[in-house]
DNA sequence: TGAGATACCTCGTCTGTCAAGGTATCTGTC
DNA sequence: GACAGATACCTTGACAGACGAGGTATCTCA
């Protein structure tokens, strides 16, 4: 990845409320997205995303079910509730709030 | 602070190198300006603050000495080295790379 | 003398990320 | 039928960065 997670570190559960808001989907799935449009630059790990899915679904923001599994294995699929579309455009807001910021922040001249 | 650290977080070196490229500095100067800055939406912790300090001069990024102490508590001033300089501005595309990732990813829509 | 500002520092805790490991199903090939 | 490889999910333990809470010392001003 040659993005450094630790300046991704608490996006991840935007990034992926902001791809759920475009309708359910699973895991794997989700990843794959991910190193498709960014052309191989970033992923979540796995352990990351998972328990990204499970912080998310306890706090209501998404609900899971056991999807179709058109000829592979089970997928869980992943639905973003009411609550995390409020949740989502928070967090949206604030990754402006937060670009804005660093960009006034990391200035290197006045 | 307005803004949640962990969306910060990974950035604090680079905010801290950032300042210390307009010249030398202090701990609690680089916080009053960001505060200032800011309009005290955001700041960094102290422990924060140190902790950075000693990371970045473990790596050689800064040295630091005893400042004078102009009719108040002693200072101990920071100066951004040649390798700082280097590691800033790799830090530096590594945001502009983060943010447009980022925007990217957070879109809701196609 | 004491409050408040300036200025530094340390310790222990918490949280998010990830490496390493695992399970189960389906497809295609030999 | 056996096996490799892709798909898809999950858990555990460790690590690193941020921070709350606490501390020390100096100076100014009432």
């Amino acid at each position: 990845m040659a993005i450094s997670s630790d300046l991704i570190r608490g996006h991840i559960d935007t990034i992926i409320m902001a791809r759920l808001m475009k309708g359910d989907t699973y895991g794997y799935e989700i990843n794959k997205e991910l190193r498709t449009r960014t052309n191989g630059a970033f992923e979540i790990k796995e352990a990351t995303l998972y328990s990204a899915f499970r912080r998310l679904e306890s706090s209501d923001y998404i609900s899971s079910y056991w999807g179709p599994n058109e000829g592979g294995a089970r997928r869980r699929y992943y639905h973003l509730t009411d609550l995390g579309r409020i949740e989502c455009s928070v967090q949206l807001s604030a990754w402006c709030e937060t670009r804005s910021l660093l960009d006034r922040l990391l200035q290197t001249e006045d």
